[in-house]
DNA sequence: GCATGATCATGC
DNA sequence: GCATGATCATGC
């Protein structure tokens, strides 16, 4: 990174340089701007929000910019301050990581290494905070501080995922820009509400203001592996292929995760001009046909699970007794689909059950139906043939199309409605045809659940509609 | 043949 | 013990 200037003296770190930016921010490691700044901090500071302009200008004493410039420009690095919250578990994202704001009049006319994103987001610096709900913001403490850049790997799922966000906007389609057509990198809404658009170039249609941004799926990874292995930052010039146009061939050995594994183990599996997903089916090309008991006996599986399509899925792929990384990582949904002889769906598509006391008080696009809806499926598809014997079909990559869920909204407000109100006899059924419908899921009809009138409501679910999902593959 | 309610095998 | 992902069973 070239020098534009000499070290400010004023500040208590060399703005030139990502190392000292970053022990500078460490000095905040387990403790919260109250604890540095005393009590006067608590008295300016009576709201919340715009927490991460605090930090930069109380702490790194600098203007923040919302330029295309990383904030710290002459070293590179982009600051991003974080919540995460404390479940069982350890710590979970409790929100997005979002980025820029996405200019549909502009990203288009550059390659990726130009793009907004990179040049922005090359390097950042990750200060995760504990977000409390009863704490004001200046109590908040720093649990995670750490120089970030993506693994090599990661960079080139990225890449393409910013290559289809572009293919969308130049194709006239921003509009129907959706988190679910990308894997790691999204366009995640941003603005005041839903109706906050901005014009796109190649249509008159108005799109919804979107940025870019990491699902919480990636940045649990980002913390799983923070809080787990010595730091590693990646040398830059690892990615110097990749940067390129054509093809990347640089090595790199991938480092596990307990329990899950990559597909991709190094760049160089990716054939020329191929992405993750084109990767994958065609790493399941070859057993296209195969019946049931072939690919179970080929893989040594001897289950009767119902998922043991899943499970053959994963053998496929190289991923025996493992969570699939990209999948894990992307948040994948993979839904083995079973058709009869005549190409119909015997089954709709079951989801989580839905939490009676909990749904009540959620808002649609924080709903837990919405984002199990709002991400990549992944379908393993069998067919049976004429003498009923189930054939794996194909597989392929899909997801909801982003005007579709308004009408899964209006399910899922009816059926938030109805709950409200102690109904639990009119949910929306599948011969409604509103794409998907409520249905019972529970052990057996005796399996109950407290509702928020106090009642023992026998559990459910949501369900997409079989017609929907065969009107998806076909 | 399909919609709806009911239920199962497994993993965690 | 229970949620998950999935499939079964009945009645119209």
């Amino acid at each position: 990174m070239k020098k534009l200037s000499n070290t400010n003296m004023e500040l208590p770190y060399d703005k030139t340089n990502a190392r000292s930016i970053e022990a500078y921010a460490k000095q905040l490691l387990d403790k919260s701007l109250h604890d540095i700044f005393g009590d006067d901090i608590v008295h300016v500071r009576k709201g919340k929000g715009k927490f991460g302009q605090l930090v930069e200008e109380l702490y790194f004493k600098y203007k923040p910019n919302s330029d295309a410039l990383p904030d710290f420009p002459e070293a590179g690095v982009e600051l991003k301050t974080t919540p995460m919250k404390e479940i069982k578990k350890g710590y979970v994202p409790k929100e997005r990581l979002v980025f820029n704001i996405i200019d549909y009049e502009k990203e288009y006319q550059y390659s990726f290494p130009q793009s907004s994103f990179w040049k922005k987001n090359a390097l950042l610096l990750l200060m995760f905070y504990l977000y409390e709900e009863q704490k004001l913001d200046v109590d908040y403490i720093f649990k995670i501080i750490r120089l970030w850049r993506f693994p090599v790997a990661d960079l080139k799922i990225i890449k393409d995922d910013w290559e289809k966000i572009v293919a969308k906007i130049k194709d006239g389609k921003a509009h129907e820009l959706s988190e679910g057509d990308t894997l790691y990198l999204g366009a995640c809404t941003k603005g005041a509400n839903s109706e906050t658009t901005r014009s796109q170039p190649f249509s008159e249609v108005p799109a919804k203001q979107r940025a870019f941004s990491l699902k919480p799926k990636y940045i649990s990874f980002i913390i799983n592996k923070s809080l787990t292995e010595a730091e590693v930052l990646i040398d830059e010039r690892e990615y110097e292929d990749l940067l390129q146009v054509g093809e990347p061939s640089v090595s790199y050995i991938r480092k596990k995760l307990d329990n899950i594994e990559p597909v991709v183990k190094e760049v160089s599996d990716y054939k020329k001009g191929e992405t993750f997903e084109d990767l994958v089916v065609r790493k399941f090309k070859p057993y296209y046909g195969y019946t049931e008991k072939q690919l179970t006996q080929e893989f040594q599986i001897d289950t009767k699970a119902k998922n043991k399509f899943e499970i053959v899925a994963k053998a496929i792929l190289g991923v025996k007794n493992k969570k699939i990384e990209e999948f894990e990582k992307a948040d994948v949904l993979m839904k083995t689909i079973r058709l009869e002889e005549n190409g119909s769906i015997r089954e709709h598509m079951s989801f989580r059950q839905i939490q009676f006391n909990d749904i009540v008080n959620e808002d649609w696009e924080e709903s837990t139906w919405y984002w199990e809806l709002n991400r990549k499926f992944f379908f393993v598809v069998f067919q049976k043939d004429a003498n009923g014997i189930l054939k794996l079909d194909r597989v392929l990559f899909w997801n909801i199309p982003e005007k579709d869920f308004d009408i899964l909204e209006e399910v899922w407000n009816d059926t938030k409605m109805k709950i409200a109100n102690g109904d639990f006899t009119h949910f929306i059924k599948a011969s409604e045809n509103k794409i998907g419908h409520v249905r019972p899921k529970g052990r057996n009809s005796d399996d109950k659940m407290l509702a928020p009138n106090g009642t023992m409501q026998k559990k459910k679910c949501f369900w997409l509609n079989k017609t929907y999902i065969k009107a998806a593959i076909s």
